[in-house]
Parts: structure tokens; C-alpha cells; sequence
DNA sequence: TATTGTTATACTCTATAACTATA
DNA sequence: TATAGTTATAGAGTATAACAATA
């Protein structure tokens, strides 16, 4: 087994840096970057609270609080299940889906920028690695 | 310019991916990532409060609790400064040292084993982007 | 005056445990 | 009984504003 310890921090210090960009960008919409990634998993879906909680790996309580304090700002709707009614689905507003275009938008901009002088084909390794791990 | 939207897409789902390994870990030691994330810079430095907040882009406001929280668990000890009464500087503890190689380990063995089948050449591509978006 | 660090305050995020409603 | 979601509670993390001590 090869000594990967070089890559590997490369790998932790990079998540860091991207980071730090999300916060920045969350920050200039006044969001977490939680809720970021929320705007990012409803843009395609309509998942219900369990789903949600998966998506992001927490706990189903913690959901709770999520989108009340997103639906406070009129990003996101809760409504029920017709099949089932223990179950809430969680759908965009309007005004959630153009909050969620102006992020990407940002956020192309800002992790673009700090891209900009870095080989196409490193980039292209990115991409193979997150298929390998996420497949 | 080239549509990089999938490469942005790849390196912000990888940033979570590590984020979710050191967040495991951290847990494992009853640890906040950003603690972590404190051990690791008072490895190899003493730094004033002003340099922990720069490190970690945070308000040094923040850096009170964080360090008085840390310090409770005797992971790090203040000391005045003997050049400038206004400074405090931080330094690992033993115990503090010794919990950071431990983290250490669990993260290579983690994310180690998450990378076990990605290409080396591709990790490699990672080390080359953080020296261009760190140097 | 400027800088360093702390405190008070308020909010978000998160988990655990206990609960209600529905299946 | 089992599952979906909520609430109460507690603690960490974070920023803003105001402050004291020192330079």
C-alpha cells in the first residue's frame, strides 16, 4: 500500500477550500450552507422529511427545524401526502427556485474564478473521483 | 471559457464527501469538525487568538468560546504572551497532541479507504489543484 | 488612537428523548 | 407494532456590538 498521506490532505485542505466558498456565497444570501444544500436538493426533487434527512445525513429532528426556519423565509413549502398521511413532502417556492439559480450562478462565479488557472485534465480527475466514490 | 459546470458540480460534491469522513471522525471523538480542524493547526504552531481566527475565517469573537470549550477538555492551554500583554497564545496540551494523532490515523484510515480504488494519478491531479489554489 | 481579546446577546444547527398520529 | 414527523431540551458554533486592557 503506497503512502497517500500527501494526497490525502491535499484532498482535506481542497474540501476546506470549497467550503469556505459556500459559506461565502450562503453568506451573501444570508443562508447556512445547510440550507444552500437544501435549495440544491429540491431544485430536482420532492422528497419528504425522511428523504431530506438522508440527503443530508442528519438526524430527522433536525429536519424539523430546517424547514421551518426555510419556510419562515418563503423558500420552501410543506404539504401532504395523498398515499400517505404521516407523510410532509417539501417542495421549492418561487421565490426558493430564483434564490437557488442566483447561488449556482454565485457559486459557479466564485469556485470558477479560483479555478481558473488549474489544468482541465486535474479538473477532469475530480470527476472521476467523485464517480468512484459516489457512484 | 470552457462549460466547467460538471467539474464544479464533481468538486463541491467531493468537498461534502470529505466533509462527511471528517465529521465521522470528529464524532468518534466526541469532536466538532471545527475542533478538528483546531488540533490540526496547533500541531506545528503557537499561535496568537488573531491567528486562529484568521486561520479558521472566523470572527475572533468566535474564537473565545471555541478555545474556552476546547481548553475545558484540557485538549489546549493559553499562555500570555511575554512580549505584548494584549496577546494570548494557544498551544496543544499532551492530551491535546495526542488526540490529534489519533484523529490523524482515523482520518487516513476513513477517507483511505474510501479512496482505495481511485486512480493514483487522479489523487494526484488533487494535490496539483490545492498548489495552485494554496500556494 | 489602534489593537487584542472578552463578554453579552441572538440566532442557526444538531442530537437525544419523548411524544402524536397514522399505517 | 412500526414508521413519519414534531417538540422540548441542551449544547456547539457563529456574528455583531460594546467593552477593558494594553500598545
Amino acid at each position: 500500500m503506497p503512502d497517500t498521506s500527501r494526497e490525502l490532505d491535499a484532498l482535506v485542505q481542497l474540501s476546506f477550500e470549497v467550503q469556505l466558498v459556500l459559506t461565502r456565497v450562503a453568506a451573501e444570501f444570508d443562508l447556512s450552507v445547510t440550507q444552500l444544500r437544501l435549495l440544491g436538493i429540491l431544485r430536482d426533487r420532492t422528497p419528504t422529511m425522511a428523504q431530506i434527512a438522508d440527503f443530508l445525513q442528519l438526524d430527522r429532528s433536525s429536519i424539523s427545524g430546517l424547514i421551518d426556519r426555510a419556510e419562515r423565509r418563503d423558500l420552501v413549502a410543506r404539504h401532504a401526502s395523498e398515499s400517505d398521511a404521516r407523510v410532509t413532502l417539501v417542495e421549492l417556492t418561487e421565490t426558493g427556485r430564483a434564490v437557488g439559480v442566483e447561488i449556482s450562478r454565485a457559486v459557479t462565479r466564485e469556485l470558477g474564478g479560483k479555478l481558473e488557472h488549474v489544468a482541465a485534465k486535474d479538473l477532469a480527475a475530480v470527476v472521476r473521483i467523485i464517480e468512484q466514490l459516489a457512484p
